[in-house]
DNA sequence: TCTTAGTAGTTGCATAAACAACGGTGCAAA
DNA sequence: TTTGCACCGTTGTTTATGCAACTACTAAGA
């Protein structure tokens, strides 16, 4: 496990490599003057996929818990990037809207998405690539 | 972008995969009565490798800036796991100093690390693990 | 109908990270 | 010697995560 240490794959166990493009992606929209942050930009992107969907749908999507995504939506809410709408046949449910600012980030964040996401992958050929996402998928299966 | 979405990169541009092992981590450690976070184990395997260091060099290795080592020492210290040791020479520098505690964690929690990093690395060949190990490697660079 | 179980979402408490700003210390050049 | 710069570490503020406990509501079975 020591040996481990200047492992890349350790890098994933200690999360270093997620850290550091969360990282990049929160300077390049700071830098944009876009003031959301990687985690609400996930959501953001669930919902230009698909709107108008339960909070439980995108806990499901993201793989994140019900706190963490009842505060997501109350900074973005807050930001006026998304609304809560009560659903008239299960008042238990809140239906997630998004706002006209929350649908215009789209078009303001893809060109930076692309970029950093060239970058992140410079270097790599297509079969790299894919081999690590069998890896990673195969990962996130064992963890079930 | 979109089209990321299903992908299992987007999973670690999003840090799903880390924050999938984390939980893992956090989980076993405290089912067997160890209270430490994933951070505070890659600071004290850091330790367990070479001792009384500084804690600048804490951060380059586990790449996390100074404030974030302050208080993961912090706790470290609350649990007696680490003490700091102001340097005689230059008392700028705290050099940490691992416990007969924090010493003894580390046969505590081998056996727990080798099983979840077995759990989690089940089914994958040394040549596919391998391959993603360099891809990893060069995404690491590419965001430098 | 009433009770019970399950679901959707919120709140409280702990940990961790980023960034900015600060105090204390060492060192070297003016 | 003194000034200025660089370095080590700390504190403050914001954001995010995990888990547990809670409210409000729905649905299904006795």
């Amino acid at each position: 496990m020591t040996e481990l240490h200047s492992d890349e794959v350790f890098n994933i166990l200690t999360g270093k490599i997620s850290t550091a493009i969360n990282r990049t992606f929160l300077r390049a929209f700071a830098s944009e003057g876009i003031e959301i942050s990687t985690e609400q930009w996930s959501v953001l992107a669930c919902l230009w996929q698909k709107d108008k969907v339960t909070q439980q749908a995108l806990c499901t999507i993201t793989s994140k818990d019900k706190p963490s995504m009842t505060r997501l939506i109350d900074k973005l809410e807050k930001g006026n990037l998304v609304t809560r709408v009560s659903d008239h046949f299960d008042r238990r449910i809140n239906l997630i809207h998004l706002t006209k600012e929350g649908l215009a980030l789209q078009f303001k964040t893809t060109e930076i998405v692309k970029q950093i996401a060239g970058k992140t992958l410079n270097n790599i050929s297509e079969e790299e690539l894919n081999n690590a996402r069998i890896v990673l998928k195969k990962i996130m299966v064992n963890l079930h």
